[in-house]
DNA sequence: TCTCTGTTATACTCATGTTATAACAGAGAG
DNA sequence: CTCTCTGTTATAACATGAGTATAACAGAGA
């Protein structure tokens, strides 16, 4: 199956941002695998109607945080370049914001683990 | 104990997302509870080094999202309200982008529920 | 040579974050 | 009543970032 890219204009996301999400959840998801290629700049900008230099952004920022590289004859490649000590690290700082506003809200610890899991499951 | 604010200048973050988020955190560990004041806006602006309007953005926002609301009295007053269902479908969106990066960085489900028990506990 | 890659440069518009100065209405204290 | 504290509003200025536009470049494959 192929990536479909679902852009929002009205969202308060930034373009390049929706396109990184979109992308992550897709190799999350299985969609793409590694080594598959992504749209062109070009072509992806075509595709869903915005700049080249936004695709571009995306393509960019997706490489510095190490999931795609260039490769100068196939174009931008998936390739997940696991860095998991700061991973897990980026993860639990961005889990300690999102579970104290869950925690303001009375959600419970258990409400959280089920979400973790359903949410894994639809990653299979 | 009392709130206290630490706020990173060369931050890639707004200055008013550090205050939400920092008095959000302050709410989940129960450093403040519910009913107290916090500082008037032109004393935190003194007390961090910003401008007045900046924290009073983070006020303003803090009271959208239902964490505080305004006693013509007494000033800022934590009152959280809880409109659980939104947060529940809210909490669950964040999630899922958070864990496809992690997913991505083979980071497995069970290192996610045990950063989620170790978060807990910093919150009691 | 032609055409496709990503990349770079420049420039413009627009929204947002932050600061600044100022003023206003409501409420408590003297 | 006056003084001083609240939050709130208005206006203006500036820097930054997002997005668009047009254009050009080098590398690689056909």
């Amino acid at each position: 199956m192929d990536l479909i890219f679902n852009i929002d204009f009205h969202s308060d996301e930034a373009l390049y941002t929706q396109l990184c999400n979109q992308i992550i959840i897709g190799i999350a998801k299985e969609t793409v695998h590694e080594g598959d290629c992504l749209p062109s700049v070009r072509q992806l900008a075509e595709e869903v109607g915005i700049n080249m230099h936004t695709v571009n952004k995306a393509y960019t920022v997706l490489k510095q945080e190490g999931f795609v590289k260039v490769d100068r004859r196939r174009g931008v490649i998936i390739a997940v370049n696991t860095d998991k000590l700061r991973a897990l690290a980026e993860t639990k700082e961005n889990l300690r914001i999102l579970l104290a506003r869950a925690a303001c809200m009375n959600i419970s610890r258990e409400e959280i683990h089920a979400l973790i899991d359903e949410i894994y499951e639809e990653y299979n």
